[in-house]
DNA sequence: CTCGTTTATGACAACGATGTCTTAAATGCT
DNA sequence: AGCATTTAAGACATCGTTGTCATAAACGAG
């Protein structure tokens, strides 16, 4: 006998426990577009049309359901809407840079601009180095379907990275990318030029010898400051010193090491312009244990504009790099794009401080 | 006659449709699990089981999914799976601090212990004297389905916060928690003790004389801290000076105001122990400006050990808080935890380094 | 050898939204 | 008034997984 009411038995208890589930204790069952529609008195496509702001809706049934939202304090699923729509309201923010403070800038801009939007920044740390980081990149887009993607330096000039974005067809835009400017959306400010200035700068105030620091080498813009620092040397008719140059990583130790070497050079320069803060910071903590007097004996300067720079003594001359407008700029890039190639250049700032002075 | 047939027309069309998005054109559909099941010859379940390391599922068979898996670089809708189960395979980060150094610290660790879980972090900031943060926590609980989430100071101590959390029955864990220490999981350090380790060192270099500068009011750490202070004086038998002791907010600029203040005192401290190392930073500006030796004339010390206690002249005597590893531990208690109240605590270390010396 | 377990797998509903199609009502035009 | 068009709203399939249940095969004990 029982065998042959398996079936049917098997639908009652599914219709019990369905019961109880819903009724049968106290629920904690989410609040869901359906509770809506049931309080509203509508359809949950209606429902639906009020969420995403569609036509044809009237007044009035809009307002009750925006009520009924409101009472209910219903936030839909963005689970749901993902699976069943074409958006996700969400979009990845991926970078591979020891800058935290930079870090923290771009991803204050990238944020602040999808919190407009109503859209969900996904923040991806990543690995330029790692061999799997394409296939990474594949499945976290696979994951979380996301609608969009931006890029931080270096990531931006992963030549893997972009062509797996191309291949699948996903917007993306790239925060200061070093190559293929042209080609994909992008953000940046004038690298070379801002380098320029800031040597030209040093120039003016009578140094001939001015010492330079360059970035990480995963990083274009290492190439456009060190570009930039050559050209306004050239344009002084200052001839190009090789010993003079230094390689960096834009963190602190590799700036004390650069500086030791250069403060070390028989003839030893009078300035020196560091590609980053954090590396200047490391020229101005040399500087302290030599007992150069900075700026009497040593003008130091900066790039970036991080809080570093004034936390330091003295305060560094540096560039303003409007990070944090890039990232908001990045992402607004990314939201009214509708797909098409665009690019937005932001200005730098020469910002001076007391770590830089006429030489004596 | 059209109208005769409608239904029948609708359903043509719709046959239509699928066969044009499935077969007539380059596919563009992302791959399914379905796929996978195709290729690994399989029911969707089994590969959902193998998908899951789920008991039952011969080891050929297993093998074979993950073949298959592989061939397709398959990555698993996060979407689908949020739906369809009764995980999300994502947590929450809740955060408001202004210090971006420790920031980047706590995302980095939670970061780290996610990635071994295979869950994604959602990083989010938030602004605790939002009269709206409960029903922002709600939403994004609502909309994400969050597994669980992780509270940074001061977010911690938001009873409305914590309220919210309760009722939904969500687990989460709080970082360096100051209030309700026994009733939820949480993950800290002996702030009061740190700062007591401090103050004694300072003392056993011949201070007595020792100003003070509080961490931001929001934050519990700041009373912790500055009971220790009081502590360690009072065991030394140094009467409490509420002269020396002044308000800051974590950031440099009013580590500046404070040490301005305390240095224009007619009997000036030998020694000022800031609250964190930002504070500190300000202090050492002071000092450079006014043309007092650090640490001859003046030991400076700091709390945190964060990158900038040792990116400025001279380097910071700090407390090392090890702050990347208690946001690890906070991500380990929360996949760990089961549910069950726990907690961790996590060692301190007195760094002594250059802006520390005796007192002359 | 038979019967109860354990192991292994599949069929099918469900999750909570949006997309597509249908239909009714309101509106505009001759 | 009659018809086409626009506006408004609902029915139902769908997205890609997991949960539940059913069931067949393999195993172990009597």
């Amino acid at each position: 006998m029982a065998r042959v009411r398996k079936t049917r038995d098997a639908l009652r208890s599914r219709a019990l426990q369905r019961y109880n589930r819903c009724e049968g204790t106290i629920s904690k069952m989410r609040t869901t577009i359906k509770d809506v529609s049931r309080v509203a008195g509508v359809s949950i496509k209606t429902v639906s049309r009020v969420l995403n702001k569609e036509r044809y809706v009237k007044d009035e049934t809009r307002r009750r359901v925006e009520e009924a939202v409101a009472a209910l304090s219903f936030s839909p699923s963005l689970a749901a809407r993902t699976l069943g729509g074409r958006r996700s309201f969400q979009i990845a923010l991926i970078y591979d840079n020891h800058s935290p403070f930079y870090i923290h800038q771009i991803q204050e801009g990238v944020w602040a601009r999808c919190r407009e939007a109503g859209v969900r920044m996904l923040a991806q740390p990543a690995d330029v180095a790692s061999p799997t980081l394409a296939a990474e990149v594949g499945g976290l887009i696979d994951e979380t379907h996301v609608d969009g993607i931006i890029l931080s330096s270096p990531v931006t000039d992963s030549a893997v990275v972009l062509a797996e974005l191309e291949r699948r067809g996903i917007p993306f835009v790239r925060i200061s990318p070093g190559t293929n400017h042209a080609m994909t959306s992008s953000v940046f400010m004038d690298d070379a030029q801002a380098a320029d200035d800031m040597t030209t700068h040093l120039i003016n105030d009578g140094h001939r010898r001015i010492g330079f620091i360059v970035g990480h080498p995963n990083h274009m813009a290492s190439d456009q400051r060190l570009f930039g620092y050559r050209r306004a040397l050239d344009r002084a008719g200052i001839a190009f010193e090789p010993d003079l140059v230094r390689p960096g990583l834009f963190d602190f130790a590799s700036g004390t090491a650069a500086a030791e070497a250069l403060l070390d050079l028989p003839n030893r320069p009078t300035a020196i312009f560091a590609s980053n803060d954090d590396m200047a910071a490391g020229v101005l903590a040399v500087a302290h244990r030599r007992d150069i007097a900075v700026p009497q004996d040593l003008s130091v300067a900066g790039f970036d504009d991080t809080e570093l720079a004034s936390a330091v003594w003295p305060p560094l001359t540096t560039i303003r790099q409007p990070t944090r407008d890039l990232a908001y700029s990045a992402a607004a890039l990314l939201f009214e794009g509708e797909g098409a190639v665009a690019h937005r250049r932001l200005q730098h700032d020469l910002i001076v401080r007391g770590s830089t002075a006429k030489r004596r």
